[in-house]
DNA sequence: AACGCACATGCAAACTATTTGCATTTGCGT
DNA sequence: ACGCAAATGCAAATAGTTTGCATGTGCGTT
């Protein structure tokens, strides 16, 4: 997506486009699994052209979480949050326990299990989150 | 489950049994949902005859964990880690995003499809986490 | 194109959940 | 009952995240 169309996004929403914003932006936009915070900060502090603070990354991404660009997804890589670009198209991943490779999976295997779920108790289904941990295959051959 | 019995199951799992234990256990074994750390310490903390340390809360779930008796729910209340006791049967809860309300359902949605997700991609899946979020009865009568 | 204001950022400090070091206490096998 | 290894209490350290405040920047208006 284009610094341009990014802007179009942002304006669409109410958010003011900075510098800041678009780099987080567009990064989450081609990085296709949850991050963190710091992780993100640090990507961004190597260079003189795109340092920014630890703390504009936090608001940075609690302002897109709001405006529903960015999603806090479950996972927590060792007690740190992770945040991914909210995909209309519904999402869960896989994260490998030895190495914490995170990959997407296709499709989401509660689609018709909500419904029911929420006919049955009466609650007013929201959203879900779904984790699932394993080994990948690069980690199984050693 | 009686305390003799409980005895028992820590000396079956290499646990030596102390009060704090033992009053821990209890208690996560009859509260049917995942509860935080401090939770937990404000429920002993009240009374003399059961007072305990905060650390010792989060040492003695970090123990029953690593032994399986008690497992980290992927559920998180505030940005607190939530724990409840290891069922050996697979459970799954619904959060209401007012009242934090915890309720568990009946039966896992994600039974079969694990194995087709392990073949189809080659990851040895390990477990799952899902946290469902919505409204509950109560709540949505206000 | 310059101006001004509301909002965003940087920086440091505050907060909060969780962990850890160490002295003391407790459980349990002998 | 004794002694040692392990558990607890307490206080301080960590680590992730948030916040207050001074400064800087984007954007609508003139």
């Amino acid at each position: 997506m284009s610094s341009e169309k990014i802007k179009e996004l942002f304006k669409s929403r109410g958010i003011k486009n900075t510098q800041q914003r678009q780099l987080i932006y567009d990064f989450l936009s081609k990085k296709n699994q949850p991050i963190t915070a710091e992780e993100i900060y640090m990507v961004f502090s190597k260079k003189e052209k795109t340092r920014m603070n630890l703390s504009t990354v936090y608001r940075i991404l609690d302002t897109f979480t709001k405006k529903g660009l960015v999603q806090k997804s479950g996972i927590n890589i060792e007690g740190k949050s992770t945040y991914e670009i909210n995909h209309m198209d519904h999402r869960h991943h896989m994260v490998c326990v030895k190495c914490n490779k995170i990959l997407p999976i296709k499709g989401c295997p509660l689609d018709g299990y909500e419904s029911y779920l929420g006919e049955s108790t009466g609650f007013k289904i929201i959203e879900h989150h779904l984790e699932i941990k394993g080994i990948c295959p690069d980690c199984q051959r050693k």
